[in-house]
RNA sequence: UAAGUAAGACAGGUGAUCGCGGCCGCGGGCAAAGCGCCUGCGGGUGAGGAAAGUCCGGGCUUCACAGGGCAGGAUGCCGGAUAACGUCCGGUGGAGGCGACUCCAAGGCCAGUGCAACAGAAAGAUACCGCCGGGAUCUGCGCUCCGCGCAGGUUCCGGUAAGGGUGGAAAGGCAGUGUAAGAGACUACCGUCCGUCCGGCAACGGGCGGAGCCAUGUAAACCCCAUCCGAAGCAAGACCAAAAAGAAAGCGACAGGCUUGCCCGGCCUGCUUUCAGGUAGGUCGCCAGACACGGCUGGCAACAGCCGUGCAAGACAGAUGAUCACUCAACGACAUAACCCGGCUUAUCGUUUUGCUUACAGA
């Protein structure tokens, strides 16, 4: 992704949720916070009440494409940890796209 | 053709546009002693039959270990295969099926201990009903009478285990002889046990002879017997190594503190070097192997040997996705490698191949 590098380390997880505001839909929840970098960085958590190791794998790909798809649209200098609900197991391409800029909508993040 | 049975194979494909992890090549930038880090382009490559559950077995690694025993766990017909196994193959015995074929924790309750509800008369034991014999007594009938005979009732003594009923199980089964009624009391056949001979490496099978058959079930009840098992796991572990705690040496014309009224000297902090240390981080372990396919040889087979050919995931928060089109029965099932193998078990939309069996039809 051009202008985006990934969350990884725990901690860094920790302080969106502790620090950051959050919005959600009926599929993800959306943590947003300023890291104060010229880059955004964003984060996936697909736990296991979503489904099997085949099912988190599949949702985290579809918020990732859907992401790197619409990058330009997002503001810069954001942690945005997504977080996948239940429901969202059985979600398809079109909806988690449109799930995921409804919700940059709500964040006001949005170019 | 239908129904069945056994053993397999596949697990969508093609194209276009974006996108990702290793690897190789050529560049650019940062760093510059070196290792590296970021990035562009090109090439090539990138999950499963179960990758799953983590239920067994092994390799590998570290720790422990003279030898033996106890405890604990696992396995349990016989023979073989194997690195090993609780797996596989071939047999034996038993159960099911017309059959192909399938299934089986299949050692030992005359070492000991425990348990066996309910029902039933009785369950390491019995006589409730019944059947049979005898005595007493009552009633009826027959004979001229004493009395006797026959039939029936009540009761007492004895015999019996055929039949009834209960139960998972009632002391081998079944048919006959026998008897007052019965009973392995006796006989044949089947079963059981013992002996012996033959076949088989063995489990076991077969033949012959003998014993009338003294005695329940349960060991996925404790237990006994035989065999096997040291522990923990790749976050194992090995190496490099900022930092932190530490040791030694040196430095003092220059800093601070303590000792002192002051100086020298000493000590602590300081600085430098070396050593030790091992955190962050990095490298290795980490993918060519008890490997796959084909052929030949040995073996009924599991499998083994030889020859040939082939083999490019190795991430470290973790790469296979998205959109569209065409095609197809298939957008549609189950399900994501994490050190590596051999198995087992469980999940699964469907498609498909071969052998065999039974039934029907045809030649």
């Amino acid at each position: 992704m051009k202008f985006s590098e990934s969350l990884k380390k725990n901690h860094q997880f920790r302080t969106v949720f502790q620090k950051g505001r959050s919005r959600a839909d009926r599929y993800f929840v959306m943590y947003v916070l300023e890291n104060g970098e010229e880059y955004n960085r964003i984060g996936i958590s697909v736990s296991k009440k979503v489904g099997n190791s085949i099912v988190r794998h599949r949702v985290t790909r579809l918020v990732r494409e859907s992401y790197r798809l619409q990058e330009a649209m997002f503001n810069s200098g954001l942690d945005i940890v997504i977080v996948a609900r239940k429901s969202a197991a059985s979600v398809g391409f079109h909806e988690t796209e449109k799930s995921l800029l409804h919700l940059g909508k709500l964040h006001q993040i949005l170019l």
